[in-house]
DNA sequence: TATTGTTATACTCTATAACTATA
DNA sequence: TATAGTTATAGAGTATAACAATA
């Protein structure tokens, strides 16, 4: 195998980036040079998204809610008289990866299935009471520990700009 | 199990968030209320993400490399003389996952993992010269196709706004 | 013939324990 | 004893094909 470059790092670093001037060194991470990386936005939102919802999950530790778990309980709660098929691709979740998910939240009657009377090939979904409650609070956890981290990190401004932004990346990217 | 709810939608409906006046209509997906969830920024963070590697992958068909594998080959080539576990740990990639990425890129001829004469446990690792083409041949790509596009559907700077909020998310939250 | 929910299956990512060879 | 690379393995998440019931 061929190997031209040799081991020294003075020999074998390569041009500094034009965009990356010499008063502003380029982005370390335990000493450890991150090139263009500093400037992919894949990157960065992909590091962002997991740190988010980690902190998401810390969060509802107490509810022992995942970010999918809570966003389908939402959804179905916003949404009474629809089936799987249409709550699941709207969270972008293949129908047949939906059902152990939803297994899991009916086994923990958070939810019901019931077959619809028009379309008896279709499950209409519902919130139990028990459902009902946890979402609520779950929704506080969100809003109190959550979401209002973000806040402080970010400041109220920079949050609605970023979550337009990523609104945008989403539609229209 | 206990179902309070009926399947009538005006009956159902939860109040609407106090946050959604009555003449911003709340966001729907395919005439699916998305409620809280187009507030949640962990949720476009996460569609965002989707989005943007998809298309990372899409512009980067005909090198075959994942966003996962051109952050390891530029890693790799910015600082030589690293080891396994500097440049696993330095993307979030555990060592033990690591070895199999490594083995795809080597088979590849893209790397080459040395014994080091200092450390005889450690493997340096070096790009081969097939290697630094295709991530000069990579990185041209990410900046005509990727970024570009990027640029585009957000315009420079809030690309750049973008870009230093998630930095500081993935830094600071 | 088409659609809903489902099963089976496979492939990728991620995570942990434990081994080996070196230190 | 501690560390680097590795193996084995298990669990999520995601993807496709195909089946039964129903339309």
């Amino acid at each position: 195998m061929t190997v031209s470059r040799t081991a020294d790092p003075n020999v074998s670093k390569p041009a500094r980036a034009a965009r990356e001037p010499a008063d502003a060194p380029e982005a370390e991470a335990g000493g450890i040079r991150m090139g263009e990386l500093s400037e992919l936005l894949g990157y960065s939102l992909k590091r962002a998204q997991l740190r988010v919802f980690d902190d998401f999950i810390r969060c509802m530790t107490s509810l022992n809610l995942t970010p999918a778990q809570f966003s389908v309980l939402l959804l179905i709660d916003r949404n009474p008289g629809r089936n799987q098929t249409e709550i699941a691709s709207t969270l972008g979740i293949l129908r047949p990866n939906f059902v152990a998910m939803l297994d899991g939240l009916e086994g923990r009657e958070l939810c019901v299935r019931v077959r619809s009377a028009n379309d008896r090939r279709s499950h209409i979904l519902m919130l139990t009471d028990k459902g009902r409650t946890i979402l609520a609070r779950a929704k506080k956890l969100v809003a109190t520990r959550h979401e209002a981290r973000l806040n402080e990190v970010l400041g109220p401004a920079n949050r609605a700009a970023l979550l337009e932004m990523l609104a945008t990346l989403a539609r229209d990217f």
